[in-house]
RNA sequence: UGCCUUAUGGUGUAACGGUAGCACAAACGACUCUGAAUCGUUUUGUCUAGGUUCAAAUCCUAGUAAGGCAGCCA
């Protein structure tokens, strides 16, 4: 690897990092205490990412500590596997960079919400106390009902006004297990009129007879999102609860529960931010999970999916995401992120981190007339033409080669400048060879072409500096390693796979994955898991986890950029 | 006829009352043993209408458009 990992360039500031700032600066906070809380209950997408890199990222730059945690209030969704897989993905996205300032329970697992049940029901204890919570007994249907609509007002609970010892003996039996599943809630006391719907009696806790993943049968009752999360942020000692713009609306009740309880001061704030839209791509867990449970894709680490792992399987690094994750800003404006950002910064960070290789996808065979049959030689190849220091390895060269399909053309389209009959081209780092004479097959198919080759234009010899315009690449037919790769391209055919109501199922991409069995330089048979490499002209490449020395098989992260293909596509 | 939020080139963002800048994309050119990379040049923008001010993308008013909110999901 090249230049390995810069340092990450400081983020730019905004918005968010200003009010931190400005609390640190205010002494409104000593030491900024950041988190990052997903439900487990799906795995993290390159959505999460950003927000990853937003917390972590405050942590570090203000010398904080980000909190790992799972917010698992609702049994029924959640599961182990996705806790697994969330700490795994968080690890790999922020190693060599923010691991510093992520913070852990004593034992090297993350922190839950679920383990603070026991104080959230204390506080609970504390509202109903002092008036400010009370057990419900309406249905689910009757509280939509009494809750009215946002245009419409509500109206109070009947049961709204029970005596605090009413209320504390019924939290009680519903903590017991003395209710079945729904039949009664607590709920704060706010207003039921309030222009704000999240403010009308929000029910704070509801009976699930449930097992949970990570408190297994010890409770019945669960907790709400709005009550346990800023009592979690409390108890942790958050000072600045960042997260995504749907959560605007709920900011008063998260405030009214803080300035309720008597929680340790100062206490935390929310702050929202945009989540991220990104062009030809889907970013709801519910709608990855369809395409996963649809068999649409191969599974959440499908290379083609915006999940982290399937990012990393695909072959994006980490450095990369993080890189993305910083260019595209944070603001309060939902916007749509073009991919090609995305494309750009993957890029960006391959060009410096890949070895170059020679291979061809599309075997087009050659056949060097004026060399004797069996010729063999090995030519130099750079491995890294930014850094020398790289070296250069041996590329076997002989009489049979395979160049790419579509570096002929018999009829070449204005511009063409690779081979064509009569024509000649540079082999890249060999010969410059002419084409001499294209052999077809019965079915008029082009079956190998003649070429002769200057042998004296080979680097360094006398003809080698012959300005031929185009250079192509090539593999040694007899010492070609056939591997699988995998061209992966995007999902969608639309920029807005859901726009104006259309179903995603209907634009997606029938070319978005297409397996062929490519013909490689040797050198490539050692490749690592962790090295991505270059394929000359064509593309970048991962080993996929699947692949075995009986088998490679090799995944697309990326095309380099084509300036010909668009050139062509104008013709 | 509710509440909250947002509006700067094609896209994403910066400018914190004082020169509208950056990135991606696009176009053109240089270089090139990768039609890559690199380098250079260029095109395109403050939602509308009023107001305050010597001066407004920024402050005020009204409008328009977009997003979010009516789970015992998060």
């Amino acid at each position: 690897m090249t230049t390995p990992d810069s340092p990450d360039a400081p983020a730019p500031s905004d918005f968010i990092r200003d009010i931190v700032a400005a609390d640190l600066a205010s002494g409104a906070c000593q030491r900024v205490v950041t988190r990052f809380p997903p439900e487990p209950n799906g795995y993290l997408h390159i959505g999460h990412a950003k927000s990853i890199c937003l917390n972590f990222g405050i942590a570090k730059e203000f010398g904080g500590v980000c909190h790992l945690r799972m917010d698992d209030t609702n049994p029924a969704k959640e599961d182990v596997e996705y806790v697994d897989s969330i700490i795994a993905d968080v690890r790999w996205l922020i190693a060599d960079w923010a691991d510093d300032v992520l913070r852990f329970k004593e034992d090297a697992e993350p922190f839950y919400a679920s383990d603070y049940f026991g104080q959230l029901y204390a506080y609970a204890l504390t509202l109903i106390h002092e008036g400010k919570a009370y057990v419900c007994d309406l249905t689910a249907e009757q509280t939509d009902e009494y809750r009215g609509a946002p245009d419409r007002p509500g109206r109070p609970s009947p049961f709204r006004d029970r005596s605090v010892e009413e209320n504390l003996h019924l939290f009680h039996e519903m903590r017991a297990g003395a209710f079945p599943d729904g039949a009664r809630t607590l709920r704060a006391r706010i207003d039921p009129h309030h222009p704000n719907v999240w403010l009308r009696d929000p029910v704070l806790y509801r009976i699930r007879h449930t097992a949970h993943h990570h408190t297994g049968d010890a409770w019945c009752i669960y907790p709400m999102y709005d009550y346990a999360h800023c009592l979690s942020d409390s108890i942790e000692r958050i000072t600045h609860s960042v997260c995504t713009l749907e959560f605007e609306v709920h900011r008063p009740l998260y405030n009214w529960l803080l300035e309720s309880l008597p929680v340790p001061s100062p206490r935390p704030h929310q702050h929202e931010f945009a989540r991220l839209s990104l062009s030809y791509t889907l970013m709801s867990k519910r709608k990855l999970l369809a395409l996963v449970s649809e068999g649409l894709v191969a599974g959440w680490d499908d290379p083609r999916m915006p999940t982290i792992s399937g990012l990393r399987r695909r072959g994006v690094t980490a450095a990369a995401l993080r890189h993305f994750a910083l260019h595209i800003g944070i603001t309060k404006y939902n916007g749509l992120t073009e991919v090609g950002v995305l494309e750009h910064a993957i890029r960006e960070d391959l060009n410096t981190r890949a070895q170059r290789r020679l291979g061809v996808l599309r075997p087009l065979k050659v056949v060097i007339t004026n060399l004797p049959d069996g010729h063999t030689e090995t030519v130099p190849a750079a491995n890294h033409p930014l850094d020398p220091a790289l070296g250069t390895r041996a590329v076997p060269f002989s009489r049979e080669l395979y160049i790419e399909q579509d570096d002929f053309a018999e009829v070449p389209p204005p511009k063409f400048f690779r081979l064509k009959p009569c024509g000649e081209v540079r082999l890249k780092y060999a010969y410059i060879i002419k084409c001499d004479e294209v052999v077809k097959n019965a079915d008029g198919t082009i079956a190998e072409l003649r070429c002769t080759a200057d042998l004296d234009s080979k680097t360094g010899g006398a003809t080698s500096s012959r300005k031929i315009k185009g250079t192509i690449h090539w593999v040694s037919a007899a010492h070609a390693l056939a591997a699988e790769v995998r061209l992966y391209d995007r999902l969608f055919t639309e920029a807005e796979p859901e726009a104006e109501g259309r179903d995603f199922r209907t634009c997606l991409n029938p070319h978005s994955l297409e397996v062929l069995t490519a013909q490689l330089e040797p050198a490539l048979v050692t490749a690592r898991p962790e090295e991505r490499f270059q394929l000359e002209r064509l593309a970048y490449l991962a080993l996929d986890p699947t692949s075995t020395p009986e088998r490679p098989v090799f995944n697309r992260v990326i095309t380099l950029k084509d300036t010909w293909a668009k050139e062509a596509a104008k013709s």
